[in-house]
DNA sequence: TAATTTTGTTGATATATATCAAAAAAAATC
DNA sequence: GATTTTTTTTGATATATATCAACAAAATTA
């Protein structure tokens, strides 16, 4: 059950950096915790205490808003969650909510903060993974404003298959509302460019399930 | 003519954490570039060997593609330009190009990695500067999903006028075409909604010439 | 199992925004 | 200063995508 971060197999790759002492100091401080589906892990704009690492299980990163929701990424294990928080403000910039069963480590800021402090490599470690963030979102501004929504929705269900599922037949992880707000589209639109990806062969789909029959045209689409 | 660091004005908020050596290492690897309108600074994809510090002039951070520019922001004084090549690509994912005169440091890049390797101070400062990155990236991200082109052309104008110019006059450093590259619109639209701002008397413009005149409004526009 | 709520689906229609084309103005070059 | 090129502006039209409304299917709850 217990877990020491040293023998992790889904640690994230930072970890790698860290001494036998800090990782000693780490699964000392670490609290695992499991969130069910629908369950909040971090809220959006309330004050940053802990970075988070998935385990095991998918989680939605999204920006809450009145009227619209956006979600930016669909995201399961050894991602770190949280340590955009490191800044001025101090407060998370997004929530971060469990889409399935979801096994997470939680650790103070503090001892995330103590260790950089003392340890180049991993602060290091740290600025690679924020870069690779920045890659992502700006991946996702480019998405968003130069592509029409049968390439977001040819992209997302590349994505899906090759980053999330490793395989061609897959179950969604989430409703045809919540992908509409992870593509900004309708969400009749979504149903809508499914079935069309389905009457011209690119897809097979009932329901949730997802079967990839032309990726070629399908990475076409997205270009 | 020559400057040295630890005497710069515009120099960047991570310098503050260096020590007088650093400063003066930095100061004798540093050359000071002026660029004028129109040159490139950093080019999209090519390999990353420095980082940039604007000392004065306004540059456009941009994103090229065949068909559709989209530019990013456009950033003046005291801006760090690079850093997010810090990962494994070791590539620029942006190009970022003068739109007037442009005094620049240019870095190399080793230079800035050694001194992370010491000063653990220095990397969290730039940790600080990423997360800000990520921050007017999710704003991005959130203005070009949620909001119409009335809603993201009166917030790019307070922006000027707030953050870049700090004035409710300026001269625009952009073209039409540019401003449409950066509010996603086009550039038709651009002149339109700068056209029906002026009608319902928020602004006045003659040209590149702006004044605002009803910040309120448009505030409440750009929501 | 029935009742209720939520989610998904479909077609009709509305609307925001892009595109096209052509003129006017401004800037750059000769 | 005249000419050419580029940028800006305007109006007409096209189109992608959202919205609305109503129904069907699933998933919850009673």
């Amino acid at each position: 059950m217990y877990t020491t971060c040293s023998s992790c197999p889904n640690r994230s790759a930072c970890f790698d950096e860290l001494s036998i002492n800090e990782l000693t100091k780490v699964t000392e401080h670490k609290s695992e915790i499991t969130y069910k589906k629908g369950e909040t892990i971090i809220k959006q704009n309330s004050a940053a205490k802990h970075i988070y690492f998935v385990k095991s299980g998918l989680v939605k990163v999204h920006i809450e808003n009145e009227d619209k929701n956006l979600i930016l990424e669909v995201s399961g294990k050894s991602s770190m969650l949280g340590v955009t928080a490191l800044n001025h403000s101090k407060k998370y910039n997004f929530s971060v909510t469990a889409i399935e069963t979801v096994e997470v480590c939680e650790i103070n800021i503090d001892i995330i903060s103590n260790i950089m402090t003392n340890n180049v490599a991993f602060s290091l470690s740290i600025i690679n993974e924020l870069n690779t963030s920045i890659d992502k979102l700006l991946s996702k501004v480019f998405y968003l404003s130069h592509k029409n929504i049968q390439s977001r929705m040819a992209e997302l269900l590349l994505n899906f298959s090759d980053k999330i599922f490793e395989s061609k037949t897959f179950i969604l992880p989430i409703s045809r509302t919540e992908l509409a707000e992870l593509t900004n589209m309708a969400k009749e639109n979504v149903v809508r460019t499914l079935k069309d990806f389905e009457s011209k062969g690119y897809i097979k789909s009932k329901g949730r399930q997802v079967e990839i029959i032309d990726y070629k045209s399908l990475s076409e689409i997205s270009q």
